[in-house]
DNA sequence: CGTTGGAGTATTGTCGACAATAGTCTGGGG
DNA sequence: CCCCAGACTATTGTCGACAATACTCCAACG
């Protein structure tokens, strides 16, 4: 039935969540054509809200529309789900940078007790479940916050995490690369604990570049079918 | 009567060009509080397309709108405005260094000739046009587009550039700037023609950093009302 | 005199019907 | 047998009216 996650304040905003989770959770596929009137008896609302989330949901660039041709979810190639990765590099050096110069201690420290429940998931599920779960975004959604730029906040929650989110379901993640990645999380953590924004910004750069290198591993073998 | 800057191919299209081009003209101060039948009487629509627009451009971080209480031009305080800038300094470094790898040739050389023409400009405007008319944002634009990273390009024309061209239209530029703006542009094309992305890089982000500094004296003295 | 409660109004949110356009399918011609 | 033209259908774009909510103003009470 997939409700509303959320109660939302209107229509038009319950409908911006249907489809926006609906599109991340790979509901609607990459490349699929939707009709308006298929949405709307999907998800129990009218073409009027629909329309309006339809528009947000395009300006935010997860869908295109074609005038009098309808919508359809957007799809990125390999290439284009690096270059989402080469932009988070620099986006999120610098929301690290930040971070490290702008976050108080109570949040650094509720940031460490965060990753240490992260460890005890991985513990859990033995090292795969890290990157397939929400720990990760949790992390970098926490750094976003943490450097008080509201725009480049905005920007990096509204905007990108939600196209990598899109194939994080789909990407099997690598044995041993959650562990690495923690200890990496943990490094940053520490550089801003530290308050050394320059070496948060480059251990952070690095820890994207890594993922990235891994990813653009998995394309290179065939494994990723974009 | 300011009509639809280009022929819009929706009604919808033509209501997001003429609100976009109103914020950015600053015709729609910040702040105002702006009502919907207000706005359609003013560009000739009807609420339909008018509130789809809306919806787009309050995703786009223009617009705030609280549920049941109407919609504002969103106003940006001084710091929100130095921001823009790291977030800026951040992005087109990237963009420059992408572009030293990925512009034709043939681009490049028109780059080149972008900037002779933005020479003849200043000298005609004495010094006071460059950064008050299209030419700064003509270098940047296409250095964005030559980056070939199309989230990227996007996430700089769409979204932050409307932004910071709000404020442009009331920073009178210092004397002498406009040339040493220029001459950096000059250096960031002559990098880039030589294939050299990280001093594209480089050069692109001080050149950044120092519009940044300029702004941040000025308001520190007291010359903008943010 | 200040505060609080309530009714009224104005504005936003929603809906269903109408108009316009694009894609499709069929029939005729070359 | 293939190609083109025309009308048809289905989908999108647009409009005006209705319903729901928030702001405002006024009056009564403490």
């Amino acid at each position: 039935m997939l409700a509303a996650t959320s109660q939302s304040q209107t229509r038009a905003d319950e409908a911006f969540d249907c489809l926006q989770t609906a599109i991340v959770k790979g509901d609607l596929a990459p490349g699929e054509k939707i009709g308006e009137v298929e949405l709307c008896e999907r998800f129990n609302l009218t073409r009027g809200p629909l329309r309006e989330a339809l528009g947000r949901l395009e300006s935010r660039g997860l869908l295109v529309r074609k005038p009098h041709a309808g919508v359809k979810v957007v799809s990125v190639s390999g290439d284009e789900l690096l270059e989402l990765y080469h932009i988070r590099e620099s986006m999120e050096g610098l929301a690290a940078r930040q971070a490290a110069e702008r976050m108080t201690d109570a949040e650094i420290a509720d940031l460490q007790a965060t990753l240490d429940s992260h460890e005890k998931m991985i513990d859990l599920a033995q090292g795969q479940a890290y990157y397939q779960g929400e720990g990760d975004y949790d992390f970098h959604y926490r750094i976003a916050k943490g450097s008080r730029n509201t725009k480049l906040a905005q920007m990096l929650l509204g905007d990108l995490y939600y196209m990598v989110r899109m194939y994080r379901y789909r990407l099997s993640t690598s044995a041993g690369r959650p562990q690495k990645a923690l200890g990496e999380h943990r490094h940053i953590v520490e550089a801003i604990a530290q308050r050394d924004g320059e070496l948060a910004q480059f251990l952070m750069q690095r820890h994207i570049s890594a993922a990235r290198r891994n990813i653009e591993q998995k394309i290179k073998a065939g494994v990723l079918n974009l």
